[in-house]
DNA sequence: TATGAATGAGGCTTCATTCAT
DNA sequence: CATGAATGAAGCCTCATTCAT
């Protein structure tokens, strides 16, 4: 066997992160970030809790990570739609955008509330968070003040506030929030 | 010189018991359940460790009381009106109202999203908190079917959601968000 | 009303120090020396923690007053006994009284082997304890050299031995030992 | 340089973990269970107190697992005993293996009434104990009937017992009792 | 004399992190 | 690169003891 190249150690490196990220979401989403271990997510990646720290210097490194890796996977649902949103139709695709990315990325968003509500935790993605949440708004505003809306910031806060007490809510007894509905009566509010 | 009075110890334990769970929310609120320490709670409180546990038998317990706590101060604020639900103009105060308790319980709203997020913690207070929030919702649901409208469950929900978004991005960034204005916009989607 | 003499003040220590023992024999023997704590022993007695220490400077010298107590409580049951070790009826009477202490004196009993076998604890108490079961061995190994025993302190402490761990076995299962059999037995061993 | 092998983590865990079984023998029978801290066996193993959870859960499941330890121990010492306990002699070599434990395994001994006599301790290993202690009844009991006597198992429970007792006495004051003497007292009382 | 609020040390346990191999 | 043994700080909780009243 010869000696592996080094392109294969990177991608051996890199589909470990993945492994561990996935992992760390999960469990951070599902136990919060205090209550989550190390031990636990190294588990459930099925590696050593050494080995963590060969890909990541610290937990707090982990979990911005984790939210690093998880908000490119929320943008990435969202960017089909984000490029403009001028007519009632785009706005309609964006929050069906959003109610979707409830019902499929539930673990991040689940993680996005979690972390919300930490404030060290908070503190540590900060940054990262206002950056994605505040170009929706601002994307979202933009429509409104072109459709005339006297406050259409707070319009677009609204709306973004509605899909987050929705993904909220939602996440808490997925089985008593008929998602399908909900999004009608949204469309009806907005239209 | 002489001992103390029944009435006298009484005295004592209320007060203490007051000013525990007042810390404790506050605590409660900023850091989370876990992350948050007995040790700070009493610090904050202005007594010892060690006296917690003549008023709460333990971490979980104290939780319990806070949220109770809480939940009596929500109650206060809502009293006026949780009687009938009939009228456009009634369900402009309930609006009102659920926005002022955002305004003005922001310890124990933050409590209430960073006990929701934590699984373990949640189950801690699970039935207190679903006893608060299933009859409102249900109240406001007798509201939307009074008015003819055709999915009111869920229409109460998109209600109860969008105040819960509302104070949850509020209590992220306050400063940001003009209560007044979005009561307007509000008022003006559910008329 | 008079005020109180010196000697109803006197009486009353009296009645409490005795009430607090009794409270403290039982509490001991059922939870041992470290687990046992003086609030419950308080309550048992039907006073406050605060007033323990009106009479008992310590858990150490309440545990030391117990035994004191439960020692004459047993030397009073050998009393009658102890005198004269002659002939084999007084034997037999002697080792009926070793039986009766076990089946009448268990709380006394199992503080016994509770405190013995707990180091720190013995040495506070184990002079007393000595005093006590030397003198015992001692009456009975004189008789057994009456006899003609050839080995009489021996014998003797095999006699003790036997009692004690009646004693023992008695407390751990006292449905399980039939005390008039376990004694007739032995009478037919030391006869 | 290479990680360590499979072989060599079993190697470690298991020396270590007879290593603190050892200590934690010596502790509790020292000190007694709730007198002995995890921090003292510790100590005495020579590791920290942290690497204890890494070998048992809880003080409870190191009681357990000294106990099952100290268990195989004395019956190594029975072991070529056990098989029949049919004459005399057998009876003799039966007695002598009681009164060798004693002599070499005293600090099993010594926990077996450190615990015995500690209600709430006992109930953590008292399945364990009560097989170990009512098989060797039982071989006993079944000599006596052999032998005829009208009592068996009381005879036996006697026999128990007067072990017991000397047990614990010399584990008191080793140097007061002669073992030699008084094994031949025994044989003479039980031949 | 009598109460129980209050303290603080110490015990059990968890867990992020380090390190020898 | 990979493992898991090992550490130590920190968290929850208990309890002997003190003290104001």
């Amino acid at each position: 066997m010869s000696p592996r190249t080094e392109e294969q150690f990177e991608e051996i490196r890199k589909s470990r992160k993945y492994q561990i990220l996935e992992a760390a979401l999960e469990v951070f989403a599902q136990e919060g970030y205090h209550k989550a271990s190390i031990s636990k997510i190294a588990t459930q990646a099925g590696i050593s809790k050494g080995l963590m720290y060969n890909y990541f210097s610290s937990k707090e490194e982990l979990l911005k990570a984790v939210v690093e890796h998880g908000i490119e996977g929320i943008q990435d649902s969202f960017n089909d739609i984000d490029d403009d949103l001028d007519t009632p139709e785009e706005l309609m695709i964006f929050i069906r955008g959003g109610i979707n990315v409830i019902r499929q990325e539930s673990h991040f968003y689940k993680l996005y509330f979690v972390v919300l509500f930490q404030a060290d935790v908070y503190e540590i993605v900060k940054e990262k968070y206002q950056e994605m949440v505040g170009s929706m708004i601002e994307d979202v505003a933009c429509y409104f003040k072109l459709k005339g809306h006297p406050y259409p910031l707070e319009k677009a806060m609204v709306l973004g506030s509605l899909l987050d007490g929705i993904g909220m809510n939602y996440l808490m007894a997925p089985e008593m929030y008929n998602l399908d509905i909900i999004e009608k009566i949204i469309f009806d509010i907005f239209k």
